[in-house]
DNA sequence: TATTTTTAAATAGTAATACTATCATTGTAA
DNA sequence: TTACAATGATAGTATTACTATTTAAAAATA
């Protein structure tokens, strides 16, 4: 038996579905390997269609420009990483055990998943690393996030914040303190590996580390016996 | 009497230093008002040369290009910023307080402050809130960090974590949490301006509700009593 | 089977961007 | 007076981010 998974994408993020041609896969396939390498800023639709052999014109028929290719593959890992938060919490009865479980997903250097095969989700959590934040850092935020482009971003913020809020349901930011562990997750990773002296983990690439630290800083705001 | 307030800036940043000419002078000004007004992504040297009366050529005199640019004036925030906090806490002796007041300084609005002539502080308050990590989520943050250009930030993040060991000499994350506390004073912001799925704060614009979220998160943190 | 229609690929072209180079002019310091 | 630094004006280039047109292949219909 073998499984494959398929996360179905909003349409509003495409001009041609991507995952339904070759050519499609190719390119989402190879964005990866190529933004990966070169940086999103450097990264232009002439040199994946170069890679690919197809032409400019030809991406332009699936995706508006570059920065809609980028909300999608970012949507994509974020779906996907909802689905493995799903898929390894579920048995799991203590809303504690589950934070950390998930803590540790998002804090921890990905393996390439079999499940599916265009794309690379090492790469990927890298590129999310990096540039993920340039999905709706822009002026277009708000028009973005009315055709619903950040939803799995937010779907995954909403299922962590209920865990937070079972753990403690008189806790009053279970949203906020959502996209500060998704958010930190990704930051202090980057800090490490690029400006230490922001962390406490010197520079020993150490995805514990930073773990340690986001379990801190969860559990002692969701179990602040007393205070000063 | 009347006080200006220089903020000797680092030598790598420009080709010249700006500081130092009318034009140089005009060019820090408009660019934060165009960068305010376009975003980053579609600001360029044309449309301020245009703006300022000089030519594109004049700009890359005093810049080499439009992310240099970005870097300068997102440094000059955080000397500001730095500068504003030690003016802000330097009478006072409890940490606690400190903190507190820091929390304040960096999740509030800013007014414009007449102390400096050439920057209008509230327009760069919400550039670096939108486009501030852009300076270092680059493919080369590493040499821009040999070259120390993110030196202010760093020595901010250094600042706020010698407050939090003094609030508690033995928690382990001091540059952690000092970095997430900048970091979430922006974004927390930011989502609730424009992803409020992603806050407590529902669309009110209530700087006050941030700042709660950020006292609860580093106090309970610093002060874990007890423990599951 | 031939013909039409749809779909996709290839080619070409454009406006804007991100620069670099050159040379003339003006104002200031030696 | 001269020199020299700063600006201004003009031009030019490679690349980027697209659009439009034409051409060819595949699918549907007569």
């Amino acid at each position: 038996m073998e499984l494959t998974l398929q996360i179905r994408m909003n349409e509003k993020l495409f001009l041609r579905n991507p995952e339904e041609t070759e050519l499609g896969r190719e390119i989402l396939l190879h964005s990866i390997v190529l933004i990966h390498k070169t940086g999103f800023e450097l990264f232009t639709f002439k040199k994946l269609a170069e890679k690919i052999g197809t032409t400019e014109a030809g991406i332009y028929r699936y995706f508006e420009n570059k920065h809609r290719l980028l909300v999608y593959i970012v949507s994509w890992y974020w779906s996907w990483l909802e689905y493995k938060v799903m898929v390894h919490t579920n048995n799991i009865k203590s809303p504690e055990i589950k934070l950390k479980k998930i803590i540790q997903i998002l804090a921890t250097e990905v393996k390439d998943d079999v499940q599916t095969t265009h794309v690379d989700e090492r790469l990927l959590h890298e590129i999310v690393r990096m540039e993920g934040a340039k999905a709706y850092l822009t002026r277009h935020v708000t028009e973005d996030n009315k055709q619903r482009l950040f939803k799995p971003y937010k779907d995954l913020c909403g299922t962590i914040a209920a865990i937070i809020q079972e753990c403690n349901p008189k806790y009053k930011y279970p949203r906020s303190l959502s996209s500060t562990i998704i958010e930190m997750a990704h930051y202090q990773n980057f800090f490490m590996r690029n400006l230490p002296s922001l962390t406490d983990f010197g520079n020993i690439k150490d995805d514990g580390k930073v773990i340690g630290f986001l379990e801190n800083l969860v559990f002692a705001s969701l179990y602040p016996l007393k205070r000063k």
